[in-house]
DNA sequence: CTATATTTGCTAACAGTGTTAGGAAAAATG
DNA sequence: CATTTTTCCTAACACTGTTAGCAAATATAG
């Protein structure tokens, strides 16, 4: 019976290829300008086609948005793994969260709605909910090391993401007139602060 | 020669109508569902008298973006206005944002691109360089009176903004699961960190 | 191997969108 | 009153996402 499996990877590998093309026009030519009907005119099927893999074109763009949040928390993850140290951490993981949304633009303006009609983020809610986790970790040891131990984690979490994720809609606002040593400078700045704010 | 200027000001009122129109429709349903049709529809004109007064649908959008950091800039100017202590002004400055934030969720989506197409913010330099101003005073009188004068007052307020919008497009996205309450504690509690790390 | 059932994938349409060309009606000017 | 100008509409173009319905290819059963 190896028909009906030979059948289920072919349908397989048409949906990844509606998949691979959407993001190679992605890349190339921004969110805004990809459609059904041209993802069904480079894979040479028809329209309705993709219908039989996705429900609508949400479902397309919440496949690519949970592919970013799964990419955004492996690379925290290795990035918290360098150090022990918590406050060697949060500054590792803000600059892996940097460096994430600066070499993955279209999936952060996706994960997040930038500029763009923002898919639905809050299906995604398992996979905010790791990103969470990972950050919150380091942030709670610092607190329960200093004597600062009145502070609420979750608030700390909280303004770490508020900070980070300001900087990056700032800095991927189009024509931005800051150069990109500055914003770095700016992030680090930040982040210090926060860190000694935190002790 | 009363009939140039009756014409003139009849043609104002249409493009009035159009403006208010549209903002109506977008305070009752959103950016997403505006149209020029449905402008044309409510103004009981045909479409092509919505493009004898504005170039394109952005540019009624724009339109729309430059009330915004107007109106920003002023609500700004008016909290700067109650305090001459530079630590005071950045706090009620950064409430006032705040305020305008959530009072005025439509400006700021559009002002800002999130969740939508966002409008060219480039061309609204000169509105975003009042606001910029505005904020970097008080910022650099904090600098100037502390021993910490090698700071940056570009990249503080840089800084300070940034805190500020990414709290707000956090908080304003959909589902969020944070109480009201507790949004605008994580707020102070940046600010007041920001304004610690900055004297 | 044929007949039936199923899956597959197409054409064509619906209901929208922004935008514009071209012409008819209305108004102002001579 | 005739002519020019302005105003404004109809109708189209080129797109968008989405779906109904049907034809062709394929698999299953007799």
């Amino acid at each position: 019976m190896g028909i009906a499996e030979r059948r289920l990877r072919q349908k397989d590998e048409v949906r990844s290829s509606i998949l691979s093309t959407a993001w190679q026009m992605v890349k190339q030519e921004g969110w805004q300008s990809l459609s059904i009907r041209k993802i069904a005119d480079a894979i040479e099927y028809s329209v309705p086609v993709i219908y039989d893999h996705f429900e609508n074109k949400e479902a397309i763009l919440m496949e690519f948005a949970k592919e970013g949040f799964h990419l955004l928390s492996k690379k925290i993850q290795l990035a918290k793994g360098k150090y022990s140290d918590p406050a060697e951490q949060l500054k590792t993981v803000a600059n892996a969260y940097w460096n994430f949304a600066l070499k993955n633009k279209e999936y952060y303006q996706l994960m997040y709605g930038l500029g763009m009609p923002g898919c639905e983020i809050e299906k995604c809610f398992a996979e905010r909910a790791d990103f969470r986790n990972l950050v919150m970790e380091p942030i709670e040891a610092i607190i329960a090391k200093s004597r600062n131990s009145g502070a609420n984690p979750c608030l700390k979490y909280y303004t770490f993401w508020s900070i980070l994720h300001g900087l990056i809609s700032i800095k991927n606002m189009r024509n931005w007139d800051v150069s990109d040593g500055l914003n770095k400078l700016v992030m680090d700045d930040a982040i210090e602060g926060f860190i000694k704010n935190l002790g």
